[in-house]
DNA sequence: CGTTCGCTTCATGGAATCGTCATAATTCCG
DNA sequence: CGGAATTATGACGATTCCATGAAGCGAACG
């Protein structure tokens, strides 16, 4: 769940208050009041990040992130706490145990926002810019086709056919507009050539039955369908 | 370059102190007192992190920040803001500009350093200074490389290629952009002297069975597959 | 001051890819 | 059904692109 923020926190009154301001910046705030609530409901879909109270009954909250970040489901959560007191050792202790980020009580709603929000950007997974359709998978990062997990070659004109493609399905285009957007404008080849490539891409295709996505527009071009 | 932090403060005193407790901490200090020697400094190989002094002679920090996070080339480094005032204004327009944590003067150099690993180990820098892959490992404090345990020779500039290639796995670089992030913009070389150091690094890698992670994209360039 | 080391460039051969053509296969339509 | 139009396919030079060894060059070092 996105934009989804775990406060565990005994406090009533600060959890309340957590509450009202984190959901009027646009967050959806699971609130628990226990370390045990926590880890059940921890046990389920993970949130975005997690708001941690340094005291917590039953089980401390350095104790706590030690153990979310040695559980590998959870180890890569976002953390924040909330500290009382402003000691030094404290945030220093807060930082050793994995904690990304401490805030100390009291604290403005608008900072403690400011700082999810710093952490959410850095922790953002990065775009892993693929085109997917079905087995098939095209990721523009690694400049690599795969189906159905498997890496496939492919040439490097297949690769932009195919992203053109893959970018319009259900689509049909004539020859002349996938060598403008393929090849580019201003380079004269043949349209003829447009159907080897076709054919190219299709014979990549084949061995994993997935030809047959490229389909011919008798009189007109091909076309990409999507299933 | 691992765990090296480039600091951009215009004060000597303070400079020093960050300098001398920072490289006490095992992070290799680049000083700077001014944005344009900053500026001069990212255009070589990037640092891991970017400490900004909030006031600056010339350029204001939060400016300094934006337009480090407007290049593509810079946009992704983490940066953490000094800032002497503690107004909360202060605070939150440090965030807004896109900085990733800020501190408030007179901080302690262990917050600091703490703030710091947070930041660090959160963009992905390994827990020990050390990219790891398969049998891989870069050690970038030791500067070393080692496969399987044993430790194998590599070059200065083999070395950087394989850092940028292990931080990004399964990335396709073209040679223009592993020109500009290895061997800094502003160096003018033939982007044929890729291939050169890119056959190089199979070499040293050959031996182990590991080359073949280091795969050409036709028409593009090369990408370091994991596994 | 000479040596060593690493970086860059250059030249060459080979491999992958491309565009075109010729021909077979298919579809369309009267 | 038969001819015309359109597409599929295999083959083949031509070209582009990459791998690789060797040589030149400059900085670091003793």
């Amino acid at each position: 769940m996105n934009n989804s923020v775990l406060v565990i926190e005994d406090e009533q009154e600060v959890r309340e208050m957590l509450n009202f301001s984190l959901s009027r910046s646009g967050f959806n705030v699971w609130e628990t009041a226990s370390a045990e609530e926590a880890l059940r409901r921890l046990d389920g879909p993970l949130p975005s990040l997690v708001i941690i109270d340094w005291m917590l009954p039953g089980m401390n909250g350095v104790d706590f992130v030690r153990r979310l970040r040695r559980d590998k489901h959870t180890a890569g959560l976002p953390m924040i706490m909330l500290t009382a007191r402003g000691e030094q050792a404290d945030k220093l202790k807060s930082f050793d145990c994995g904690v990304d980020d401490y805030i100390t009580k009291p604290f403005s709603p608008r900072e403690l926002v400011a700082r999810m929000r710093a952490l959410l950007r850095r922790s953002g997974e990065p775009e892993d810019g693929a085109l997917k359709s079905g087995a098939l998978r095209l990721d523009l990062n690694a400049h690599k086709l795969s189906v159905a997990g498997k890496t496939v070659k492919i040439g490097p004109t297949e690769f932009r056919l195919l992203e053109l493609f893959m970018r319009n399905p259900n689509r049909a285009f004539g020859r002349a507009q996938l060598l403008d957007q393929v090849w580019g404008r201003s380079v004269f080849v043949e349209e003829r050539t447009v159907d080897v490539h076709v054919l190219r891409l299709r014979k990549t295709l084949k061995p994993h039955g997935l030809d047959g996505l490229v389909q011919t527009v008798r009189g007109l071009g091909y076309r990409f369908s999507a299933d």
